[in-house]
DNA sequence: CACCTTTTGTTGAAATTTCAACATATTTGC
DNA sequence: GCAAATATGTTGAAATTTCAACAAAAGGTG
């Protein structure tokens, strides 16, 4: 466990938690070590939302299929992130999404009971653990506001350029690598596959942008 | 003030406060009391993410509009609920939305300093707001989910059957009144108005739905 | 009630997306 | 390094959306 120290204090859940306490509370909240393989998955639809998901290694996709068979990737979650935590703490009966793993993952399932209903001595540690869910969904919301900003656009190419404005001012540089395969970013932005090739090419032939595989460069 | 002891019994903020200290909260946090007319903006686009909203009458729409002039209607806040709290609880310079009025408001504006950082020393009401925060931004996170669900489809008959599908639900019944007029909805699901217009037509020829304006029936 | 404003429905043309099928490039596993 | 599998790019046809313009209906106001 100690080879996590340094995923671990980076995780939101631990923000404001003296380094040699995060590990106590991790076995104070039954935490459970889990790997993956790449492709597997960590959380299915329809799984009961009991657990918070903290990624330790490795790097997985939130996504949801619908009746018709499309695909749509809600996020990406990177080590020290957590995942599922949303639907844990809304105390919903059930995951309406899919966690998956895109490499292999080793993540820690925390059983949302030990975060939200025990503890009402007013352990300190507690209240820090409830204080920064808040501020990591607060987070996580504006996340999602930036997503519809983003596929609310109506055409590919507009979709596509508000996409690569928004990673480039991440990066804060007009070259950047993006996390997407070509079929995963049409899944992010909803749209066709063969359509999204299509409008990179057109945008590299107008001069607007290049690109190599998940490199971008805006012009 | 008092006449609005109802509708913030039933503000999320305020679940498992006992009602006689309500009100002293309010005092002690700083809570401003506004009011708006029809189609005013309670928060502008651009705005200092200062404020923690609470609706306590009328209704307002969470709105954004892009380079394009195409507006995009996040969801609707109605009296009870809290707005804009996503914002200043995660601490952001501003605002990324429109709140605005759809009938005269009244709201209560929280100076979200009050409530994350003082009161440092334990007090209990306090702790108990943040779990509530915590827990409502968690179900509105699932709200985002659900409007995602519904957008992320392709075709704007599909994104209608999965809106009003979801509003069947919502009413547990087949026959149910949407809180929205046609261009709204048209900006909610992110189409063409007239489309939508078309549309419904023709589902309403198909047999699939009636519909008078905003009453509709699936059947 | 009559007028004006706003909302909703209808239509056809133009733009765009999706879909399917295939060619090419890249990656993976042995 | 080769073969197989996977990912990406390209194309044209069909379906769908958007857009603009207008007609009809509904709502608000004096």
């Amino acid at each position: 466990m100690e080879k996590y120290f340094e995923v671990l204090r980076k995780c939101p859940l631990f923000v404001g938690i003296a380094d040699e306490h995060i590990f106590k509370m991790i076995n104070c909240l039954g935490a459970v070590l889990e790997t993956f393989d790449k492709k597997y998955t960590i959380i299915a639809e329809g799984n009961p939302a009991k657990f918070i998901g903290i990624l330790l290694s490795g790097s997985a996709q939130i996504e949801q299929v619908d009746y018709y068979g499309n695909r749509t990737i809600m996020g990406r979650v990177e080590p020290s992130q957590l995942f599922s935590e949303e639907f844990a703490c809304a105390e919903r009966e059930s995951v309406p999404v899919s966690v998956i793993a895109n490499e292999p993952c080793e993540v820690l399932l925390v059983d949302c009971n030990h975060i939200l209903h025990t503890c009402h001595n007013n352990c300190s540690f507690h209240q820090q653990m409830i204080f920064n869910l808040m501020k990591n969904m607060a987070t996580k919301n504006i996340v999602y506001h930036q997503k519809m900003e983003i596929t609310s656009k109506r055409t590919t190419r507009e979709k596509l350029l508000a996409y690569l404005m928004f990673c480039a001012k991440e990066a804060a540089s007009n070259s950047f690598e993006i996390p997407y395969d070509r079929q995963e970013l049409a899944d992010f932005l909803e749209v066709d596959r063969s359509g999204l090739s299509a409008e990179i090419s057109k945008l590299r032939k107008e001069g607007i942008l290049q690109s190599t595989k998940n490199h971008f460069e805006l012009l």
